[in-house]
DNA sequence: ATTTATTTTTAGATTGATCTAAAAATAAAT
DNA sequence: ATTTATTTTTAGATCAATCTAAAAATAAAT
């Protein structure tokens, strides 16, 4: 009962949190394999020894679907894994898009105490670095909000997770200004006449952007006003 | 060839490296088996394996010792596990005895990048908290000088590793002091009067050890003047 | 130099995680 | 409602890591 579970079925349990994307949703074998990259029989097999577990609920032909105590398992795996990447990212000094596969073999330590103190030590962040909200220890999640920067409240912070437009022109144009995937965005000012913004970004020196680059930029938001 | 070693194969050569203490020394079966928490058998089983990887030299009913393509894979482990001891004792604030297991654990994650910049992270320490010394990217070792701070230079730095000596009542006093093992000492003075010293304790403000306290309490050696 | 004790190795089995290939169940198409 | 296609499951194998129990080699003792 109490027994550890191994990588590979911490694995699984992920996997299956990330496929349902609503609440108690089935997942079925060949997209659980897919993500995992194996055979749908490998795939089988584990449902089934993680249904034996209590971990999930399976039944044949209809997919599996997290249980309360797989849930809480694999949240508690997703919450590893992204404090281990604000660890890697605001210490470490990794980019945003070299720590996952690093974070994939971190999320896997077994110490409680560890990430109690590694939550404090990087100040319990909210938010992962790719803009994701870390679960807390009971494995409840901020509710993120998504908004273009055109849209926030002026002293806004937020972390940007997407670009609405693959206009290779706006592209240079926020590659000119250090702007990426996961650069923290403060939003500083809004200038009622043309709708520009002014913020920094990554605690840099103030910058403008325009109505247009505003509108296509989206931000989670970390802090509200 | 360029195959990943397993954690089980990591460890048992790790196991190797701590227990043939002079170089190129065989290590017995049983000794391996003892140390490893498992059965002659299954030690013996590894043995062959290694062996037949070319990491160890290994000759029937002889012993296993290790070949330099496995130092140098031990010397990797060993350095990963102190720099990740470093890391939560001065950065976690763990105490000197609980981060061991938890490093067992971090010293098998793999990526080399990670390894660097937590170097340079922690300012590129040669020494974990027990006051064993780190080997460097190569494998090297700076050479670790243990000595009573009774007979060190003044302002010498070092971690406390030893006391030579189970009075209780020194014993207490020390612990008043808040001198524990992995304290980190700076000699500051010394009375040429009474051979009595003064030492700052993990930073702290400025103590007296009398001439008999500071013979029996065993550092080794960070920083020489 | 035998006998006895100890250490080391082998043989055979088990368990977890995986595979391929074939069978069974379900879904889609005519 | 059959046929066809797709998905899912089973059966049987393999490989790493482990075990127990027995055999073989070495070391120690008389």
């Amino acid at each position: 009962m109490v027994t550890e579970l191994s990588f590979t079925e911490e694995n699984y349990l992920k996997a299956i949190y990330h496929l349902s994307s609503q609440d108690g949703e089935s997942v079925n074998t060949n997209a659980l394999a897919e993500s995992m990259s194996t055979t749908p029989a490998s795939a089988n097999d584990m449902v089934k020894r993680l249904a034996q577990k209590n971990l999930i609920r399976y039944q044949k032909y209809k997919g599996a679907s997290l249980l309360p105590s797989g849930k809480k398992i694999a949240l508690n795996i997703v919450r590893k894994h992204r404090l281990w990447e604000v660890f890697l990212v605001d210490k470490l000094g990794f980019k945003w898009d070299e720590v996952h596969v690093i974070a994939e073999q971190l999320e896997h330590i077994k110490s409680p105490s560890l990430i109690k103190r590694l939550d404090k030590f990087l100040g319990h962040p909210t938010m992962d670095p790719h803009g994701d909200p870390i679960p807390n220890e009971d494995g409840v999640m901020k509710e993120t909000r998504r908004a273009s920067i055109a849209e926030v409240d002026i002293h806004s912070k937020g972390i940007v997770v997407a670009v609405n437009n693959d206009d290779t022109l706006l592209l240079q144009h926020l590659d000119s200004l250090g702007i990426k995937l996961g650069s923290k965005i403060d939003v500083l000012e809004r200038m009622d006449f043309d709708g520009s913004v002014s913020i920094t970004i990554d605690e840099g020196p103030k910058q403008f952007l325009s109505k247009p680059v505003a509108e296509n930029l989206m931000i989670t938001l970390t802090e509200t006003k």
